[in-house]
DNA sequence: GAACTGATTGTTAGG
DNA sequence: CCTAACAATCAGTTC
């Protein structure tokens, strides 16, 4: 199935997303989720952590967020170093000057942004009192 | 045996 | 601004 997530992506160089403040809180919670319950899947797990996500206190995301901020910093940099191999990489095969990038223009879908849906918006130049 | 999916939310980047 | 997608985790599933 056309989901690649499940170890890297294509290139051992592509810098990978810095990761939230939640899933930072989930590495910390998972194993304590799972010793609470024999053994869940991670979706079950998930929704517990979820849902203590929400309970934590506004202090605990905060420090989870910072980790998140360094974490951004640090894929800050490691995106410079993907960008750098971009730049100079060098033929991997046969000299392909454009032959590894595999960013070009991420085929995001566009959906509509809101719904043809005319319904209430004045009904007549009606203003009566 | 190993690639893959399942759910959770946040962060990111491009259009 | 807005939207989509991907980030980890681990057991379970499938071939």
């Amino acid at each position: 199935m056309p989901r690649a997530s499940k170890k890297q992506t294509k290139d051992p160089n592509a810098p990978k997303r810095p990761l939230s403040a939640f899933f930072l809180f989930s590495l910390d919670e998972r194993p304590a989720i799972k010793a609470g319950n024999n053994s869940l899947s991670v979706g079950d797990i998930s929704k517990q952590i979820g849902e203590k996500w929400r309970k934590v206190n506004e202090d605990v995301k905060k420090g989870y967020e910072k980790r998140a901020a360094e974490a951004k910093k640090n894929y800050e940099k490691e995106l410079e170093a993907y960008k750098k191999k971009q730049a100079s990489s060098g033929g991997v095969s046969s000299g392909g000057t454009s032959a590894s990038a595999p960013s070009k223009s991420r085929p995001r879908k566009k959906a509509p942004p809101k719904a043809p849906e005319s319904d209430e918006d004045d009904m007549d130049g009606d203003d009566d009192d």
